[in-house]
DNA sequence: GAGAATAATGATCTTTGGATCATAAATTGA
DNA sequence: TCAATTTATGATCCAAAGATCATTATTCTC
């Protein structure tokens, strides 16, 4: 299940599922990315903006990068959001 | 050729990649995303950050869209800056 | 090589993200 | 349900990104 990214809030999804699936808490991984948990969650949820370099802290954390694609025909993975 | 990045360097190269692609400058892709053309150059060259909304106002501009994957193998397509 | 098109950069101001202190709220599990 | 864990959030300060005016430098093209 890949996580598409058209948008910010698709972004902060994307990092926390992939968060989830290596059953990380905030806390670890602001440990381990050195970013504050704040952060994080702030970026999560959507709840203010991040900077591009913060955002790659956190993908290398969980060893994570990302592919620069055309876009799909149909709409990310909260695409139920339409409906 | 997919265009990998794990930095904000990467992800410079690869807005600028798909930039030319579609045979834009960078004041025809000032003008669709409503991103100056001065931030767009200092995004391309790395000179200073970027904002991660600003960074989706680029791809939607050029159609494009992003996929988080676990890092793969081998490095980012710059690898050979190791050598 | 000259001229046109394109990209890079100087300076200032405003806005905003992240750091930092913390605690409150929500979720999970026993 | 209660305790423990996890996540969200208030407030302040600073650094940095983007907006905005521009001009200069670079790179094509003829």
């Amino acid at each position: 299940m890949d996580q598409i990214a058209r948008s910010s809030k698709d972004m902060g999804q994307a990092l926390r599922n992939a968060r989830k699936a290596q059953q990380m808490t905030q806390a670890d991984l602001a440990t381990r990315s050195g970013i504050w948990q704040r952060t994080i969650s702030t970026i999560e949820t959507n709840a203010g903006g991040a900077k591009l370099d913060t955002i790659f802290d956190l993908l290398a954390a969980l060893d994570m990068e990302i592919v620069v694609v055309p876009r799909s025909k149909s709409a990310p993975e909260d695409l139920q959001d339409i409906f």
